[in-house]
DNA sequence: CTGTTAGCGCTTTCAT
DNA sequence: ATGAAAGCGCTAACAG
């Protein structure tokens, strides 16, 4: 197996020396034009490729972007992550990415693994009892931007507004005459279930009412639990009559809980899908969603990021908050009106159009 | 800033040279209990952590694996990936992903990308105008596994039997009496997508039929241009009276045509999905999946790959076939009875077991 | 068992 | 404009 060329075997081919060959290849200081076409000749015929371990090792700069996130195939985070992956490779930067699980320990052993390659920068996302005095310290060293999590003043990072979104929502479906809903989001300790929560329980304190505390569920994500979780709520005496589930998972265990006690969407129940994916658009009756901007929260984590790389900047902190949107469609009905038509059927037609660009 | 220390800042603090101290931290060689216990408080009292760069500087490893598949997004993707992130993750790797969107270019680019970052071993996934030769000159440099791509004699990598899956999905189809039926799959150029177009034509071909050409459609994976394609075929003299399409996207775009055209299922038309997904279990009608254990590709992938990561270990070509099943479930019913009971009665509450595992 | 030393491949002064 | 040389942080080979 033939060694891979060096810089040194490319000066020596080019008849140059080893600084020269160097200052060729990068077009930095002062080298003539001949050297140029010598060295980029004979770098071309030997295949050279520089050691990007070897330039990081000079330079302290490795160009990749460490992500961490507790799911990357949760489908609301890959798209945001795919559009970060754009964003950053078209900077030239490399995504290193990695799950944390939700497990704080994971996640701190994981930034330390990062931090050990050298990333030039980390994108966090919601984790597991998070502290914005943890995430402070991490940045001192390490220009860091943050996804959907608390931060101090010194914190930059990216916000989806779930606080106003819930609220939206939710007095969508107060109007709509339900007051028993079920809120099912994950992770009561993240910054966007916390959210989500207040914003629920301030749409019913605004007219007076108080949400039923036994129907803000759900603390894992997963389908089985979801399932079990509205099945035992539907089973009770005062069975919610409308839902707003997170993602795929919830939503569908949500609704497989429907399906199996028989009832309909949206006659028998509403439903709102928190983050919208392919299942809540291709359900039969497709599914009234609160969504947000996936790719814009992708960019924005980008750029805010690229904005702190560059050393000599001084890493004023930013935040970019983005505000969600009601997609409307047919999953939600009147509760007085049990088995009968839907009422909102107007603001569906133009739900459709809205639809479009989803 | 302060700066982070480094071994020598430790060894100095333990009161031991330089060697002894990386000795000490790797317990690599003879070093007494005394050196150890030293070094080791003095790298916690500084909160040193090694410099990954330069150790890989020394040892030409990095602990990197690169992934490159066409879109890391596609949930047919995204649990393979989280199976080998999980395995690496476990054996002390960390996996570097990025997105080829199928364009050979790119792919190569980001090959040489990840060559100069030194990566220790890499996984590639299908991709546009694959040559087992290319696969073959990059294994030559660098372990190379391959996912569902062509390769040589001398190529490692894990096959899922796309032929024989086809070849018993079709079969399935023309038992219930179809012969109109609609193959969707993306990539016609790409191993997955050709071994399924060749099940699908044998199939036909053992019972003395030809397929229609014209129903073996949607080279581009996108939801609107599936939807367009299956409304196209829907308009037809000689509609389809079954499909079988691939992934989210596609069925999502058939599903959604056949709505559009007023057909329902499985009265109107049978619909197969290839990769089983959230969107096929929770569509009412459930979708009969033709699909395979997203997570056994993801650990055979890493498993061969860890085989091939030790220098010394001869590189022995190796391949894993992981066979695919049927998991019937309510959206197949006889061409011939339209509008009729269904007829696979008996094995759908067969196929509810098997939903469960899924 | 431990200290010293030589590089890994590259960038970047510092002379010339 | 170019060559020589230092050194990034670490490991491994070599003396002791």
């Amino acid at each position: 197996m033939k060694q891979r060329p060096t810089i040194k075997d490319v000066a020596q081919a080019a008849g140059v020396s080893l600084g020269t060959a160097s200052r060729a290849l990068n077009r930095a200081g002062r080298v003539s034009e001949e050297a140029i076409a010598a060295v980029t000749k004979a770098a071309r015929r030997l295949g050279y490729e520089p050691d990007a371990v070897a330039q990081s090792m000079r330079t302290r700069s490795t160009g990749v972007i460490g992500l961490l996130v507790s799911d990357f195939a949760n489908p609301l985070y890959a798209r945001i992550i795919t559009s970060v992956e754009a964003s950053m490779q078209a900077a030239g930067y490399t995504l290193l990415i990695a799950n944390t699980h939700n497990d704080r320990k994971r996640e701190k052993s994981l930034i330390d693994t990062f931090r050990g390659r050298r990333v030039d920068g980390l994108i966090l996302g919601p984790c597991e009892i998070e502290s914005a005095e943890f995430l402070e310290r991490v940045d001192a060293d390490l220009p860091v931007v943050a996804m959907d999590r608390d931060f101090s003043a010194a914190g930059t990072g990216v916000h989806v507004d779930h606080y106003h979104g819930a609220l939206q929502a939710t007095r969508y479906l107060l109007n709509l005459g339900h007051t028993e809903i079920a809120l099912m989001t994950p992770g009561s300790i993240l910054r966007p279930g916390r959210d989500r929560i207040a914003g629920f329980e301030d749409a019913f304190r605004e007219r007076g009412l108080t949400p039923n505390p036994k129907l803000i569920r759900a603390e894992k994500s997963a389908m089985d639990y979801a399932f079990s979780e509205a099945l035992g709520l539907l089973s009770a005496p005062q069975a919610p009559t409308a839902f707003m589930c997170l993602g795929t998972r919830i939503l569908s265990g949500v609704l497989q809980a429907l399906k199996h006690s028989g009832r309909s969407i949206p006659e028998d129940a509403s439903v709102v899908s928190i983050g919208d994916t392919d299942l809540s658009q291709l359900f039969t009756p497709a599914i009234t969603s609160l969504t947000w901007d996936f790719e814009a929260v992708g960019t924005a984590l980008a750029q805010l990021l690229l904005k702190r790389l560059d050393r000599d900047h001084k890493p004023e902190p930013e935040r970019i908050v983005l505000t969600t949107q009601m997609v409307l469609r047919e999953s939600c009905a009147s509760a007085r009106l049990s088995k009968a038509k839907v009422l909102d059927a107007g603001r569906q037609k133009q739900a459709q159009k809205t639809d479009q660009k989803g």
